[in-house]
DNA sequence: GATGAATGAGGGTTCATTCAT
DNA sequence: CATGAATGAACCCTCATTCAT
C-alpha cells in the first residue's frame, strides 16, 4: 500500500518529533506525544508511516537531506579551496546553531539503535559533496594527505565539540569563539 | 553470619550493562536484560541499586572515575609540555579502544536524560587534571591562548571523532592513525 | 467517527470491582482481575481511570451517591418523625441487603488507605441529608437531645451490626429482625 | 518442626505488626517492615510463624483473647445486671482507647481475607462470656428477649460506632460521651 | 482519510519466602 | 537460632499498534 501525501500532516509530525527529540530524547518519546504535539490522533501517525522506526528513519533521511542543502549555500568551486572551505565550515556551524533540534536529533540518532543500516549509509551518500570538497584540497595540497573520512570527520567534529562546548558551558556562540574554533580546525588540517 | 554484600556482584552488573548499552544504547535496555546477562534473578539488581537510574548513574561515575585514572598514567609533569600532552592523548585514545563499551556508554549517557546533574557534575569534577594540563601549555605559551575548555573540548573531541571514524569505516586502528589524528590535533592547538 | 467512551464500559468495570471486593477485599485485588472479569484489556481500564486508586475513589463516591438516592425513597418530610425515619431506617436495610457488595466495598473503604480525603469530604457531603433529618427529630423533641453526628453512627452503626449479625450467624433476614433491631435502635435514641 | 519460643521475640513481632497496622492498614504491611520495626532479620520471622497468614492470624487470636480478659475485669455475678452490664460496657470501651491499635488491627482483620475461618471461630468461642452475660439479663427479664448474638452485637456495636465517632469527628472521649452512648444502648436493650 | 478507544506484551519495581553463611 | 542477600512471581502501569466507527 502506498502511503498517501500530505506534506503539510507530514511536516507537522516532523516538527513535532523534533521538539520532543530535545526536550526528551529520542528515546523518550512516545506515538502518543507526536501526535499529540502535530495536533492529530494517534493513529493518523501510522497512516503516513508504517511504524515509529519508519517516522524516525525517514525524519533522519529528511533533516540529513535539508542540511546538506545549507552547507554549499554560496560555495563556488572557482573560489580559492580556503575560502571555500570555510565558508562551508561557518554554512555547517550556522545550520547546527539555526536548526538546533535538528543538530541534536542526528547526533541522538547515529548512536541509536533505531535508525536503519540504509539509512546510514543514504546518509553518507548524501555527503558526498563534502568528501569531494576534502579531496579538492589534498589535490591541491592544501590540506595534509591524509584519509578523506578522516579529515572530514575531523572538521565536522570540531564543529560538534564547539556547539557542545557551547551548550555545556552556558556560553553564547559569539563570532569570536567561531573563529578560534575555525581557526583550530583550519591550523590541524592545513598542509 | 550472613553472606555480604557482594562487589563482585556490582562488577558482574556494571559488566553486563556495558555489554547491553553497546548493542541496544543505553534508552534500549532492561533490568530483566541486565539481571540474565549478570546471572542473578532481577530482584538482586535492586538490592544493590534503589532503581534503574541509580544502577546507570552509579556505572557512569564509575567509569568517568576509572577513565580519569588511566588517562595519566605515566605523565610527568617534569617532562616538556609537548611529550606530556601527547602521552596523554594517547593513553586516552588507547582507554577508548580497549574500554570501548566504557567510552560508547559515557558518550550516550552524556546526552540522555537518565544522568542526573549531580552526576555531570561529579564527572567534571574529575576531569579537573585535564583543565590544569591545558592550563599549564597556555602558561607556558605553548598551546593558543583560548578559552580551556573550548580547548579541552577540541581536544577529546578529536579523539572521539577518531574512534568514531575508525567505528563507521570498520577500520582497524593503526599506529599512523593515531598519529596522524594527533597531528591534526596538536598542529591546531600549538603556539 | 470514532468510538466514544463508553459508560456501560464503567459500568463493568465497576460492578466487576464490587465483585471482586466481596471475594478478596478492596486490598487483595489486582488491576489485571477487575479487566479479566470486565472482560476488557488491563490497558482499557487506564482509558476510564488514572490509576487503580481512581478508580476505588470514583467507585465509592458512585455507591455512595446511588446509595443515598434509595435512603430518601418514599420520605414524605410532612408524615410524623417516627413514620419517617423508620422508613429511612428500613430503606437503608434494604439497600444494603439488595446491594450487599457496594455496602462491604463501602464499609472496607472507610477503613483503607486508597480513600482520598477529598473523596470523605465528598461523601460526607452526601450524607447531609440524614443529618438534617436526626436535626428535626432533636427540634421536636422526639429524640434525645445528643450530638447530631452521634445520633447518626448510632443509627447506622444499628444497621450495620445487624447485617454483620446475619452474615456471620448465617441466618436470613426476617421481617421480625428488621423490626427487632429497628426496636433497639429506636428505643435507644427516642425521647 | 515444633516452632521455638522465645516470647520476647514474638511480643516485639506482634506489637511492631499492631503499629504498622494502625498506619497503613492490614493488607499494606510487609514482612521486612514487621521485622525492620520489631528489629530482626526478615528471616527470623519465618522461625517464629510459618508465613505471613500465620503471623496475622496468631495476632488475631492473641487480641482477642487479651480484649475478652479485660472486658470482665471487676465484674462480679453476684452484683445486679444493669450494674455488671454497665462495667462491662466500659471495660470494653476503656480497652478500646487504650488498646486503639488493638481495635483497629481487629476490626480490619474481621472483614479481611487473612483470616482463617477456624480463628474466627475460635474468636467466637472466645467470646462466650459474653453470651452468658446476656443469656442472664434475657433470663432476669432486664433486657430484651431477642436472640442473644443480636444483641450483643448491637451492645458492641455501639461501642464500634462511638469509637468510630470520635476518630472521624476529631472529638476526644468525654466520660459524658460514653455515659450518652451507653444510654442510647442501654434504653435500646432494656426491657 | 481520520479518529482515539482498545489491546496486551512488556517495562520497572516490590515482596513473601528461601537459603547460604 | 539469626541473618539479610537472593529469588522470581506478580504487581501497576505504559506504549506501539490495531481497528471499529
Amino acid at each position: 500500500m502506498v502511503k498517501p501525501r500530505d506534506d503539510k500532516k507530514i511536516a507537522q509530525i516532523f516538527s513535532a518529533t523534533l521538539d520532543l527529540v530535545e526536550q526528551k530524547g529520542v528515546a523518550g518519546i512516545t506515538m502518543r506525544q507526536i501526535a499529540r504535539k502535530a495536533k492529530m490522533a494517534t493513529g493518523t501517525l501510522y497512516i503516513y508511516f508504517k511504524d515509529k522506526n519508519e517516522l524516525i528513519n525517514a525524519l533522519f533521511i529528511n533533516c540529513r537531506s535539508s542540511s546538506v542543502k545549507v552547507y554549499f549555500k554560496g560555495y563556488n568551486a572557482k573560489e580559492k579551496f580556503a575560502t571555500g572551505i570555510k565558508k562551508i565550515w561557518k554554512n555547517i556551524v550556522r545550520h547546527r546553531i539555526e536548526n538546533f533540534e535538528e543538530a541534536v536529533f542526528l547526533e541522538q540518532c547515529y548512536h541509536s539503535p533505531f535508525i536503519y543500516e540504509s539509512s546510514k549509509e543514504m546518509s553518507h551518500r548524501m555527503i558526498q559533496p563534502l568528501y569531494k570538497l576534502m579531496e579538492r584540497g589534498k589535490r591541491e595540497k592544501k590540506i595534509k594527505n591524509l584519509d578523506t573520512f578522516l579529515l572530514l570527520t575531523f572538521m565536522v567534529g570540531s564543529i560538534t565539540e564547539m556547539i557542545r562546548y557551547a551548550r555545556y558551558s552556558g556560553k553564547q556562540f559569539t563570532e569570536e569563539m567561531v573563529e578560534d574554533t575555525f581557526g583550530l580546525c583550519w591550523q590541524g588540517m592545513k598542509n
